[in-house]
DNA sequence: CAGTGCGTCTTAAACGTTTTAGAAAGCCGT
DNA sequence: ACGGCTTTCTAAAACGTTTAAGACGCACTG
């Protein structure tokens, strides 16, 4: 009694051809009542489940869509990969996760994959995809949709969080609290991320008569970079808005153990409300990014075309991150 | 020039047959190897890439394994999602994520699928997942792989990290360090790996003459929790072994709070090794599981459940955890 | 009673491959 | 000149489905 039972199998048992089955379970308005509800019946008893990839390639159909991303250890990468997993669960899609392992041949290796049809299409957080390698793929008939990186929205979808938002949101609270001289300590400015959120922090303070920004760039974005970025500080500013949260997590440490009381003397606000936000010495007040949203977005957008691939037109959603407000800046009860 | 190219196309550009097509591809040496060559050339122009579903079809084989995981956003099941990709790339598998979102009914769903030939086989850390249910699947001839859940090896594979000699390794090191009196902060010791640490515990204990130990059990493994269980605590211990980083953090910001000192006066060890764990503000010693470790090892007895499938033998591989020695309990040095 | 139409089921083609069996052609030795 | 062997290619079946087209019987109509 054991092996894959084929729809084949069920057709014998039922004394009918396998197209009669195939209508009885798919159409069965086709087949005369009291012989589907049998077969059916047969089918239920025999514990029948179609071959899927059979269905897909008589269709012409892919039931499953790749999600390629650096890492998934990454808590960022991962609520992404949750998002995604949700909304192509949703959609009756599988997911293919493909983990690059930071690793850019790694990424080429799934994008040929991508090529052979496995994946009616994919969710795209880049590494190192150049364009070229993106636009074969579109050629094919493979549509992408991109994530956290800026795309010419006539060549696709895109989605991301709105970092230059982000960035304001902190400052304006930090500010809002009452501080005025604002120290911001960054990652690389390379890195679109943070530039943006830099920027938003400038263009907060500007708007903000009598505030000052500076900012202050360390290599990696870790608690130690945090820390050192600080703790050598000649001057202090009121507040510190800090790019990440593991640099949130270094700032808070080091002021402590100067002997700056935070918030007390000192304000500080993190980025991403990772789980370090709430395990910090001082819970972290931080912008949260609704990331499980861009997966899930960027999912939805994905299948919008391959299934309306007439009438889809390319779009680049943009999300607004929120403010968390905990005690490392808490409200404003500042009554001046 | 759009669209896909088949196999056909290549055989019509170099006016051959598709058969000729596909042996020079695939087993050069029975074609001419000028023919040969050429229609390696023209596939590449073409660019063309086998669809693979229609391989496999063919074939009878899957190229594709599922994961099927409660929630990817956790980092345990983070981890091992990664080692799992990672031993599916390095097989030519494909890996399909279904994170059930702690969602029986989805876990089950995500069964089915598998039961539609999608997944050669899948590697489960099972939420809710019945015997019945994983028998049924193997009866179909989908090999199972079960994760961190204690299975009679006659009937499948399974891998799990020993936390009984996680927890002996922790508190062996307490003792070590000088500690005679432990506390235990566990969580809900019907969970299996909260029971196994804490035997573990207590194998070390019984094993060190003056040594004592007593276990407090907290509803949630978190901060708070943590904190709770130590905050008003009549009588201190010397160490304190908490199974999960979380719980350490809690414990250690609870016991600075009341003037502890860490490591002076209290010695603290967690379990798991988290991002936490460095974020501390004592950074904690406390115990690493090889979780990628976890994922590849169960890919890897998969596949060869899959592929050699006539002389395969269950196994259930025990992966040994290892101690990462931070702040919170150093390496004693203590000359008694 | 021939023709028409309907309801029900089946035959066969198709999806894109791989592979088996065999055909065509060239060469060899006798 | 012929049978047999080798080399190189092709036709066709197969994987498990779906579906367009057609066959069969039956009731109804004129």
């Amino acid at each position: 009694m054991a092996g894959r039972v084929r729809i084949q199998d069920v057709a014998a048992a039922a004394g009918v051809s396998v197209a009669t089955v195939s209508n009885a379970l798919n159409r069965p308005e086709r087949v005369n009542a009291g012989t589907a509800a049998r077969i059916q019946r047969i089918a239920r008893e025999l514990d029948y489940v179609p071959h899927h990839g059979a269905v897909d390639l008589r269709h012409g159909r892919r039931s499953a869509i790749a999600l390629v991303i650096p890492d998934v250890t990454n808590s960022f990468y991962a609520r992404i990969t949750r998002g995604a997993a949700d909304a192509a669960y949703g959609h009756g899609f599988s997911l293919v996760l493909c983990d690059s392992n930071d690793d850019a041949e790694r990424e080429r290796d799934f994008f040929t994959m991508l090529a052979d049809q496995r994946a009616a299409g994919a969710v795209v957080v880049p590494r190192g995809a150049d364009r070229q390698r993106l636009d074969g793929l579109r050629r094919r008939g493979i549509p992408l949709v991109l994530t956290d990186r800026a795309v010419p929205v006539q060549e696709g979808c895109s989605v991301a969080v709105d970092d230059v938002a982000g960035g304001r949101l902190a400052v304006e609270h930090l500010l809002a609290g009452g501080a005025r001289r604002i120290l911001v300590v960054n990652g690389d400015r390379a890195i679109r991320q943070c530039a943006d959120r830099w920027q938003g922090a400038r263009q907060a303070v500007r708007e903000h008569r009598g505030a000052a920004v500076r900012q202050v760039s360390v290599p990696q974005m870790d608690v130690a970079c945090g820390a050192a970025a600080v703790r050598e500080l000649a001057e202090l500013p009121d507040a510190v808005f800090c790019t990440n949260d593991f640099l949130a997590v270094g700032v808070v440490q080091a002021l402590l153990a100067r002997g700056v009381r935070v918030p007390g003397d000192i304000t500080v606000a993190g980025f991403g409300d990772l789980d370090v936000a709430t395990v910090s010495a001082v819970p972290l007040t931080t912008v949260r990014q609704p990331v499980e949203e861009l997966g899930r977005a960027g999912v939805g957008l994905l299948l919008d075309e391959v299934e309306a691939v007439d009438d889809h037109t390319h779009e680049a959603r943009q999300f607004p991150p929120r403010l968390v407000v905990r005690e490392s800046a808490p409200r404003q009860e500042v009554l001046v």
